[in-house]
DNA sequence: CGCATGATGCCTACGCATCATGCGGTGCAGTAGT
């Protein structure tokens, strides 16, 4: 295809979206894309991504195949395309009735916008049939859900690379995550069996937040601060804690003390966590107490705060978390809690539910031996999802070789919370550091930069009023504090 | 693994030490059964 010009594109925008220009990293990869190349953007959330994808099939025509982390994500694009007057457009995925789904296999070619599950893509009937389309280009959004989850979690993620390589000449691949790490980008690349690809990286750094490192003894003292400072000051904000039990224990001290909030975690039904994700979109909600559940796809402009209640397992989660604070451009604050005991328990939730090597081979041997997948998975007492990981290693390397892949994702795991470990007690420029660990610098230091460089939350958070605290709640507040041996 | 919580042991009433147990994230699909 020819290179098509600035004209034809702003022509394009307008007659497809009303609007008279492209914001900042769009255009570069529309166009990337219209011209046929593999392309990766790097945009920070918010920046207008699903633009990206969403144009270029009104220049090249035929179906676009956006493959989507979840579930609520593909169900928020199509309602969104819809409002917009777009019929041809459609999920694939379990939400389906089995008519319903019958109805969207039969009609695939008729679809501008298909979404999809890697789990679904991958399944030999759905493929085939996708294979038969019309594709302009494939889109993975939120591709780094390869390198976070398609490892040990996932594996149908990895299993993408086999199926784009089943399908011969192929239309080109656009990924798009606002995580900027070598390891996601290199996994990206490697995944989408990507050629020649376009690169289009914007930097992780947000200097509209300030970042704040706050080193603390133990988790009482951990409760306090933030039982203080959410009544001190405002948000919207985001809790991200490592347990679903501590988001409910959280949520509820907050609650006792007249602050709108509730806890998300996927231990919930899925109709409390819309509900919740809804509330706290229209601002009937302040504050998120949550597990790493709640973010993905969540399009708020106006979080002011983001703080974190231990350390992450690593910078890539970090920056991806902290980075839903201050969309609008709004001067916003991350603080992060450390205690020292956090890297053995980020340890723990990060290894406990990968195989051991000895337990690959074990697997592999039943395998070998003619047992059924399942048996042997039980025998080795291994989760559901373990099994199917292991699964998807012994058949991709065999037994040796998927043995010794268990303990480099293992050592991986380790070097990045140690590095965080690092960060958390190291000193100097917080920013810096964080960045550091991406390879990156900061451009410029920012006037509220981080709490060793130094910044003034009175001048940007919004102080609480008295009146929100007047009914009768300082009664609560001393019986919470005499229940958490608090105050005098 | 390491921490929090609850149970037990001491030995006779309470509080402390010690031991045992439980707990700890992320989602898809597809099926059984309400």
């Amino acid at each position: 295809m020819n290179e098509m010009i600035q004209q034809d594109l702003t022509a394009l925008l307008k007659r497809v979206t009303g609007f008279d220009a492209f914001r900042e990293g769009q255009e570069e990869v529309v166009r990337s894309v219209i011209n046929g190349h593999d392309t990766i953007a790097v945009l920070p959330t918010g920046a207008g991504k699903s633009l990206c994808y969403q144009l270029p099939v009104h220049a090249m025509g035929g179906t676009v195949l956006i493959v989507s982390p979840l579930l609520s994500l593909m169900e928020d694009q199509v309602a969104q395309l819809k409002m917009n007057g777009e019929k041809r457009v459609a999920a694939l995925n379990s939400f389906l009735a089995p008519k319903e789904r019958s109805a969207v296999l039969a009609n695939l070619g008729k679809y501008r916008y298909l979404f999809t599950s890697p789990e679904m893509l991958v399944q030999p009937h759905i493929s085939d049939r996708i294979k038969q389309l019309e594709l302009a280009y494939i889109v993975a959004d939120e591709a780094h859900c390869i390198s976070q989850w398609g490892f040990d979690f996932r594996p149908d993620y990895l299993r993408m690379r086999e199926w784009l390589g089943s399908l011969g000449e192929r239309p080109p691949v656009l990924a798009l995550t606002a995580t900027a790490s070598e390891k996601a980008i290199q996994d990206i690349a490697d995944y989408l069996l990507m050629k020649q690809q376009k690169l289009f990286i914007h930097p992780p750094d947000r200097p509209n937040i300030a970042m704040e490192l706050v080193r603390q003894e133990s988790r009482e003292e951990k409760t306090k601060w933030i039982l203080n400072a959410l009544t001190g000051w405002k948000g919207p904000g985001i809790i991200y804690v490592q347990s679903r039990k501590r988001a409910e224990e959280l949520a509820e001290l907050l609650r006792l003390r007249n602050i709108r909030v509730a806890a998300f975690h996927a231990g919930m039904e899925g109709e409390d966590r819309i509900l919740v994700q809804q509330q706290f979109l229209t601002g009937e909600l302040e504050w998120i107490c949550a597990t790493n559940a709640f973010g993905m796809g969540i399009n708020k402009p106006d979080i002011r705060w983001i703080i974190h209640d231990q350390l992450p397992p690593s910078a890539a989660q970090y920056i991806q978390e902290i980075g839903r604070a201050g969309r609008d451009g709004g001067q916003s604050l991350a603080t992060l809690l450390y205690t020292e005991t956090d890297a053995d328990k980020a340890a723990f939730i990060a290894l406990d539910d990968l195989p051991e090597p000895e337990t690959v081979r074990f697997i592999g041997k039943c395998i070998s031996e003619g047992m059924e997948l399942k048996e042997a998975g039980d025998r080795a007492g291994l989760s559901d999802t373990a099994l199917r990981v292991v699964s998807y290693w012994l058949g991709r390397l065999g037994t040796d070789k998927a043995a010794i892949q268990m303990e480099e994702l293992a050592a991986g795991k380790r070097k990045e919370i140690f590095s965080m470990v690092r960060f958390a007690e190291g000193g100097g420029c917080i920013r810096s550091r964080i960045l550091a660990l991406f390879g990156y610098a900061p451009a410029t230091r920012p006037v509220h930069c981080c709490s060793d460089c130094g910044f003034v939350a009175d001048q940007f958070l919004s102080a609480r009023t008295t009146v929100d605290n007047a009914s009768g709640l300082l009664g609560w507040k001393e019986r919470i504090d005499g229940l958490l041996g608090v105050g005098e």
